[in-house]
DNA sequence: CGTGTATTTGATTCCTCTCAAGTTTAGTGG
DNA sequence: CCACTAAACTTGAGAGGAATCAAATACACG
């Protein structure tokens, strides 16, 4: 089905018009879906590939291990993000990682590479959004720079809304967290206990409330001034292409 | 003088090969040069400019100020690098400021925009540059997660290191280092004292020497490793087109 | 209903920050 | 050439945030 390029489509032209014939050239990539189970890597660090991820369903986080067996969550990704797009030469950086059960369209790098020829509006259009992807790492560097533990789960609490709403999943500031304290440490660089101990607090102050996964976040605009965060810099609209009802595998 | 284009086209043609007439495509570019004072901002915070720059000299930095007057650092930026190339809707969530004096190729985004137009190897190595930025990125973010203050200190200097060395300003266990202990805290998301105090521990147990600001890694390859530092997402050629030796004004 | 994973709790340690000087350095002007 | 000044660097003491170690409880799934 082009149904699922079209997730792809959708993610380019929001960045940058494109012309027919360039969602036309994006949707006859040739690609294969695949399942990834529960905690199942996709790519192992290290790995090199030649290809690249379009998320279809679930939720999907890139990781890098350290030396001492520490790991940071550098990025996660819902419905419509693309994945390694990266230098093909090199071996990957990073692990990625299903967090419950999730499909991913697999596309060849070298049918990707192709689309520059294409179009110099779709080439711009991948590079925006390769812009928006370093943007957003910068994001989370800054919450890891300077934030407190409070303000870097509250902050990742608050995009975590925002971009499941973007995704057509749920509300900003009612949700189902499909990820586990220990996943929440490993982003926000913390220990799974300190992240328990901050969100209970979160809780007893009345920020949040929380049922099992079940996040809610009381007061948003409140909840934003308090992490500091700012949704400027990311897709708040919700997609078009909404496809399968958010049902997060208990991870 | 294209001399300082020159700058661009090497960095561009280190990502992907290009073709006579795209380095002509960047050398025809349209830009002024401007001279940058010690601690002067090239864009503030939430300025929108439509412009990017490549550094022709010296040393520039990006950063974040949050709404408590805390600062981090997103970025460092030494000859040949380029700056603030994003979407030029959305206003600079960075400023840029200069360490030293440093100079600067002003290029307006427009006519970059165009160079789009001209070939798709042209894209296709603006791409890449863009990646790697994003690679760099996600470094930091590692960094800042997953590392302690020692760690985190020695891997800036590691990479401090690799990097004036591959712009051809010293050796990579042996420079000035261009920055304060005050901005090493604010890349590292540490305070100015602790910089201090980890740096004397850093010279008390041998792993480099200092001297004013010049910094001695007495073992390199041991200091790397404990950093946990990897340079294979660098560059670590030398610049062909080296231009003026290394002269850090006093900061 | 048992098993493994995730969450929670408690006690303690320690890394890093904060506050508060003091000291050195580099640059300036008399 | 030396006093002066502002910035950068150092030092010390104390507080606190987050990590560590060690269990206990709750939950999801077969």
């Amino acid at each position: 089905m082009t149904q699922d390029l079209a997730l792809l489509v959708n993610r380019l032209e929001q960045r940058r018009p494109l012309a027919p014939q360039d969602r036309e050239a994006v949707l006859a990539l040739p690609y294969q879906i695949r399942t990834i189970a529960h905690a199942r890597q996709v790519v192992r660090q290290g790995e090199r590939r030649g290809e690249f991820y379009l998320v279809l369903s679930g939720l999907i986080h890139q990781h890098r291990i350290l030396s001492d067996g520490s790991r940071q969550i550098t990025s996660l990704h819902v419905q419509g993000d693309i994945l390694c797009l990266e230098d093909e030469k090199t071996a990957l950086k990073c692990g990625v990682e299903s967090i419950g059960e999730s499909q991913v369209a697999v596309i060849g790098v070298a049918a990707f590479d192709r689309l520059f020829d294409a179009s110099a509006s779709l080439a711009r259009a991948i590079w925006a959004e390769t812009l928006a992807v370093a943007s957003h790492y910068r994001e989370w560097l800054v919450n890891l720079g300077r934030r407190n533990a409070r303000e870097r789960i509250l902050h990742l609490l608050c995009e975590l809304g925002v971009r499941l709403e973007a995704a057509g999943i749920s509300g900003r500031d009612r949700y189902q967290v499909p990820l586990t304290q220990e996943q929440i440490g490993d982003i926000t660089g913390l220990t799974p206990i300190h992240v328990n101990r901050v969100l209970q607090s979160l809780g007893k102050d009345g920020v949040i409330r929380r049922d099992r996964r079940m996040i809610v976040i009381t007061d948003w605009p409140q909840a934003a001034d308090m992490a500091g965060f700012d949704s400027s810099h990311m897709q708040t609209k919700v997609a078009e292409a909404r496809v399968q009802p958010a049902i997060w595998r208990a991870a």
